[in-house]
RNA sequence: GGGUCGGUGCCCGAGUGGUUAAUGGGGGCGGACUGUAAAUCCGCUGGCUCUGCCUACGUUGGUUCAAAUCCAACCCGGCCCA
């Protein structure tokens, strides 16, 4: 059961940035702490809702952060309430789509879902995974069709009434789309109110989300208040800012970091990063000191991507990465610890050399193969290929080479 | 519903009958440099087992030896009016 807070606990204050109400009183109603000892002193766990959008297939680091909160809280003893968002995902943008269409999309995000589910840890041991699984009653899977798919139309009039165009509007994106004359389809406007209607049907205590969710989390509390609920309390954390340094991390902008990619690419990933995100991942995304970190910049940044790596990887393969990313910058090429093995299974011999790329799905198109050997970038066991129509007769001159291509990306060559 | 402007490659945005896979910028990817990075400089940036062949400028047809460029219809969007 809970244990009695009598502060913020350091499980509760990392990476918070906003928590709302925040009153000082000891209302268990406007001050989470009191609703924290309150939940402790009645034996009731606090049910902390994460909805997720089943859109891709990948879990980030990005979105980590909002389940290393998840998971703190139920192993403080709390229910996570995890809601996978099959059908707000599914409605999306109608445009130009057919029925038959949507019916499929509900195949691929039940497809995605199960993926989430996988990574975030199902099945395996709660030690290594990002939730726990495991323990009885830390954890709900509730997906949102089960009750959005069954709203009528009185009961979807009576959710648009709880909110104004004003409010709308006044949320910074719909206001910005509207101020410069970008569409803005009405049914946009059902979605915060169905996701916040989740909130009501969960009955959840908290919500988690990224600091864009303020709006919606608040939607959250306002139709708890109108079907007499106790409005949930919203817990904000940072948007994690992705590889390039400057924008959000995200699938689309193509600068992510896959919580299931080997521990090579992830940490040589992490240990590249501008140097001024490296305090971010470290209190986001590890349990190290932040006052505890090496003072030169280069040793602090590899502390860091070792340390996430070990999350995932365990200790282990991450320092073998580690070694392995070592040996990469100062030019010795072979022999790595763990490289992901592609199969030559699917290439059809003789080979020309910028056709093998693409056969084995290392480069998107065999033209940008070709580019990519004319640039130069492309290595078997450390020798540059130039000659894009290089001809390999037959797998076994390749198999167990490492084919390299830019500082990145690295196959061993198997069968 | 009416008027008007517009829909070009990942994005923005030129081009208004003919060496056009389509100027330029952003982004991305590679190379050099560096402590990884950033900055800077350079190259690349539709597809195809590729000295060639395909597919592309909202959609579908049409005019023409030739169309992103001209015509028609349709679809979609912005703004103004109802």
């Amino acid at each position: 059961m809970p244990e009695i807070p009598n502060y913020f606990p350091a499980w509760l204050n990392r990476g918070m940035v906003d928590i709302f109400p925040s009153g000082e009183d000891n209302d268990p109603d406007q001050n989470i702490l009191s609703r924290l000892k309150q939940s402790s002193i009645n034996q009731e766990p606090l049910r902390i809702k994460l909805g997720i959008d089943p859109t891709g297939t990948e879990i980030h680091l990005g979105h980590s952060i909002l389940f290393r909160k998840l998971r703190a809280f139920q192993d403080a003893g709390h229910t996570a309430v995890l809601i996978i968002g099959d059908f707000t995902a599914c409605i999306g943008d109608p445009t130009g789509k057919s029925s038959t269409r949507v019916q499929l999309s509900s195949q691929e995000v039940e497809e995605n879902a199960k993926t989430y589910l996988k990574q975030l840890g199902q099945g395996m041991d709660p030690e290594r995974s990002l939730l726990d699984f495991k323990t009885p009653g830390r954890l709900e899977i509730r997906r949102n069709s089960e009750w959005l798919s069954k709203l009528n139309l009185n009961q979807i009039i009576d959710l648009l009434g709880t909110a104004t165009v004003g409010q709308m509007l006044a949320k910074e994106d719909f206001g910005k789309r509207y101020s410069s004359g970008t569409q803005i389809s009405l049914h946009e406007f059902l979605y915060p109110l169905l996701q916040g209607f989740d909130s009501v049907v969960v009955k959840s205590d908290i919500e988690l989300g990224g600091t864009d969710q303020k709006f919606n989390v608040a939607i959250g509390r306002d139709l708890q208040r109108h079907f007499n609920q106790r409005p949930q309390f919203g817990l904000l954390l940072p948007l994690l800012v992705g590889l390039d340094g400057t924008k959000k991390m995200s699938k689309s902008l193509n600068n992510t970091v896959g919580i299931s990619e080997d521990p090579l690419s992830m940490y040589s990933k992490l240990e590249k990063i501008p140097d001024d995100l490296v305090g971010s991942y470290i209190t986001l995304l590890t349990d190290l000191d932040p006052h505890l970190m090496p003072l030169d910049p280069r040793e602090a940044q590899k502390e860091m991507a070792l340390a996430i790596t070990s999350n995932r990887h365990g200790e282990e393969a991450a320092k073998a990465a580690q070694n392995d990313a070592c040996k990469l910058i100062s030019g010795a090429k072979n022999s790595f610890a763990e490289v992901p093995e592609v199969s030559l299974a699917k290439v059809n011999f003789p080979a020309k050399a910028f056709y093998l790329l693409s056969a084995l799905g290392v480069s998107v198109s065999s033209s940008e193969a070709r580019r990519q050997i004319k640039g130069g970038s492309v290595r078997l066991d450390g020798e540059k290929i130039v000659d894009p129509n290089l001809v390999f007769e037959n797998p076994s001159g390749l198999r167990g080479k490492v084919l390299q291509i830019g500082k990145k990306t690295f196959r061993r060559l198997a069968n």
